[in-house]
DNA sequence: CGCTTAATTGAACATACTCAAAATTTGTGG
DNA sequence: CCACAAATTTTGAGTATGTTCAATTAAGCG
């Protein structure tokens, strides 16, 4: 189902300037297209699997990407998203070890791939690159450890909450004002931590109390602070 | 209660060969001699608090060294450690932020402190401390994703085996064979995410499965085995 | 030796999970 | 565009796991 060399602008016109690659000059973006390629993802086909061996990385052109790891359960767990312009992946080709997670499009998407040798390429010829890998790094470590402690203290009505607003600013709104990535209740619930069950039950009261409306997967926020309070979010 | 410029030797002479540091040569050595001085925090004293202001890192000479963070509502989370040789506070110095966790020594400790600028003159200097710093960021959030899925995931009991593991592999056995470090049954809840209650609940449990001895604040794990197998873990 | 802190035990309670069944939505082929 | 199959969502009831709160015992420390 892949569709390779698609028409993607090449990477020297890429919009996406929220990337890691933004502070290179034209000769080192010169690297990135000649290593790179393009594939296309249908919603819901996997990007690549944890525990497979990495031979570059990925950087999402357009669309959305869930990351995830399995518990000992089988259970999933997602524990970041990629949008466009960020990467996926970067840490396993970092560390030379295999994948740590599984990507998988929760929309079609538009994906490029960047050999190895070519990122490292730049790693050693960019220092600023360098220091924007630390950055991201040091960002999904600080996302990651608070993500833990939501888990480990609150409960789940105070984790579907701050899952939502989390969403919302992540992903921002849709023309309708509804959060603009659609997930199963199943997904939603692999975030915050709870069973799909429990996650069905949350969203419903808060439609019921009138904090959120739910149409299908579509979700709008009516009372932002009402769920903030809710999720019980001080800073 | 600190003690400045202790008889810590020269770092040019500093044993602690697993340090990020270990790589540069005896010039970049002398950058850390000059910049550095020496603090020694007894156990219970407090490095830095989350929320302030850093100007530079810590670098754990000697003891140990929780780092943790408040819930909203005021409970602790442990969410790693630091022995000696391994650095502190060096993720606020490359985002430029405040402290994102509280660092509290669980031995006296000698703690070097190493300034900001003289950290950034190495990075710059130093391909292979940037590459250094990124491996240990790669490997914090390692952790840090897995224990979110064993916290989300995994139940009290599981959490609590794999919690003693993790002390056992991190700090090894002391001469009659107990874990390296004595913890508070608090503090071991807050890494696990329990309360103290059931975290003492469990490990009279596991004592009296004949899994582990308890000998007040000493752990001994008698069957490791057993230990792994109710954590869950497969790997 | 007294005082403060930590550890322990018990009982009641609540949150969230499991399992099962029904209703609804979505996707697909004709 | 419709019909059917598959997947997802929803609802209900019962249950287990951990928490909370309160009281007691033990341990550490000056």
């Amino acid at each position: 189902m892949r569709t390779s060399r698609l028409c993607i602008p090449d990477c020297k016109d890429c919009k996406n300037n929220n990337s890691v690659f933004c502070s290179l000059n034209q000769n080192e973006k010169e690297v990135i297209s000649t290593g790179k390629s393009s594939n296309y993802f249908k919603k819901g086909q996997v990007v690549f699997y944890e525990g497979n061996h990495p031979h570059g990385l990925f950087c999402v052109y357009s669309g959305k990407v869930k990351i995830s790891k399995l518990g000992e359960g089988g259970k999933e767990q997602i524990v970041r998203f990629a949008k466009s312009g960020e990467m996926l992946g970067y840490r396993s080709i970092l560390n030379n070890e295999a994948y740590n997670a599984t990507a998988t499009a929760v929309e079609d998407s538009y994906i490029c791939f960047l050999k190895s040798d070519n990122f490292f390429q730049l790693l050693r010829e960019s220092n600023s690159l360098s220091f924007n890998v630390m950055k991201l790094l040091s960002s999904d470590l600080r996302s990651s450890e608070k993500q833990l402690i939501s888990i480990a203290q609150k409960s789940v009505r105070e984790r579907i909450a701050e899952t939502l607003l989390r969403l919302r600013t992540r992903f921002g709104l849709d023309n309708e004002g509804a959060i603009n990535l659609k997930l199963s209740r199943q997904e939603i619930g692999d975030i915050a931590g709870a069973t799909s069950e429990t996650t069905i039950r949350t969203l419903a009261d808060f439609n019921q109390e009138r904090v959120i409306v739910l149409q299908g997967k579509r979700i709008l926020i009516l009372d932002v602070n009402k769920l903030t309070q809710i999720a019980n979010i001080k800073d």
